[in-house]
DNA sequence: TTGATTATTTGACGAATGTCAAAGGATTCT
DNA sequence: AGAATCCTTTGACATTCGTCAAATAATCAA
C-alpha cells in the first residue's frame, strides 16, 4: 500500500530510493470507520491525506450550520491548508463517509525535508501548485457557473457523490439551499 | 529597487546573499503605463509580478463581459496561476490601472533554480502556501459573505480601490450587478 | 413488521438581485 | 466653454432563490 502511494508522489516528481525510504517514516496508514474523522475539529493538521479507498466529506461550520467544502473520494489528497501550514487549530473537520483507508504523509515530511533534499522539494511544490489550480478552479467555478452547471459538473465529474452523501451536503457544497438543490433535481 | 524586492522575499523565506545574486539575474523593472497590460491576453505568463508603485486590475472574460478577478495594489503579488505553471496562454488579464512600476521575477528563476537551491525552494513553497491561503480565503468569502459584506471588507482592506477604478470592476469582482453595487452603496 | 428517525420533495411567500431603460453627473478633449 | 464620452444613480419589473411549513418517501432499529 504505502509502495503504491510513494509511486502516487512520483507523478508530481520522480523521487529517488534514497528519498523514498526517507520519506516512508512519515507515512503512516490509519483505518477510519464510517462516521469517525480523519481530521478533528481544533486538531491541528499535521498531515496530508490520501484516501486510498473510501469516501470523506470536508466541513466546517457557518453560523451554526454544516457547511460542506469538499469531498474527497478515490485517491485524492486532502488537508486543511491554514492548518497545516500555520500550525493553528483546524476549522475544517474531515469525516469518513464511508469506512476508509487513509494514508497520511505528515508535515515534517514534507516542509522540513525540503529544506534539506531538494527531490521533496520539488515534492512538495509541485503538490502544493496542484492544490493551487485546483482552488483556482474552484473559485472559477463557483464565481462564472450557475449552481445547476455546477451540479451537473459535479454529477459528471463525481458521480458516486450523489450515492455516498445527503443532498444537504451536496447543497451546502453548492452554496445554495436544500430545496433549491431538490428542485434543480426535478428538472434534470 | 531590486535590494527592496530582495528583502521583500527573504520575508517569505531567508535568503543567503550567494541565492540573492543568483536570483538578480532573474529580476527585471518595467515601467507599465496607465492603460497599459502588464500581462497580456492569451500571452504566457513567464513571471511572478509584483507592484512595487502604482495599481493594477486582473481580469479576464466571460460571455464578452470583462469579469475583475482581483485588484493588485502596493506591493502586492500577482500572477496568472494556470498559465504559470502550465506554460498555457493565459486567459487572465493584468492591466495597470495607473502608471505603475512592476518588478518581475521570471519563473524560471523559481521553477528552475528551486531543483538545486534550497533556499529558493524554500522561497516557492511558502509563496504558493501564501498563494493558497489567499486562494482558500477568496472562496470563503465568495461562497459564504453577502454581497454587501464583501463590499464592506474590500472598503477595510484596499479602501483607495473605490477612488481607482470605475464601479462596475467592482461589481464584477463583487460577483453582483453595477446597479446592485450602487444600491448596497446608497445605503452605507 | 412497525414505529421512529432521517431524508427529500413540494407549495407559498418574501427578500434579494438582475435586467432594461432613462436621467443626471463627472470627466476629458478640442 | 462646449461637446462627447464615460460613469453612476434611480425606477420599474421579472426572476431567482431562501425560508418556513407541511407532506411524502426512505432508512434504520427494535
Amino acid at each position: 500500500m504505502i509502495p503504491q502511494f510513494l509511486k502516487r508522489l512520483d507523478e508530481f516528481s520522480t523521487l529517488s530510493d534514497a528519498t523514498q525510504a526517507q520519506l516512508q517514516e512519515y507515512i503512516s496508514v490509519v483505518e477510519v470507520p464510517k462516521g469517525e474523522f480523519i481530521l478533528k475539529h481544533q486538531e491541528v493538521c499535521r498531515y496530508i491525506f490520501y484516501i486510498e479507498a473510501g469516501f470523506a466529506r470536508q466541513y466546517y461550520y457557518k453560523d451554526g450550520k454544516e457547511v460542506t467544502e469538499w469531498f474527497a473520494g478515490n485517491r485524492d489528497f486532502c488537508f486543511s491548508i491554514t492548518s497545516y501550514f500555520d500550525g493553528t487549530p483546524s476549522n475544517l473537520l474531515i469525516e469518513a463517509v464511508e469506512d476508509s483507508t487513509v494514508i497520511r504523509l505528515h508535515r515534517d515530511g514534507i516542509l522540513q525535508l525540503s529544506k534539506t533534499n531538494p527531490e521533496i522539494a520539488q515534492l512538495a511544490i509541485q503538490m502544493f501548485a496542484r492544490s493551487l489550480k485546483f482552488s483556482q478552479l474552484r473559485t472559477e467555478s463557483i464565481l462564472f457557473q450557475s449552481a445547476r452547471d455546477r451540479y451537473l459538473h459535479l454529477l459528471d465529474t463525481k458521480p458516486y457523490v450523489i450515492q455516498k452523501v445527503p443532498l444537504a451536503h451536496i447543497a451546502s457544497f453548492l452554496g445554495i439551499s436544500q430545496e433549491t438543490l431538490s428542485r434543480i433535481r426535478a428538472k434534470v
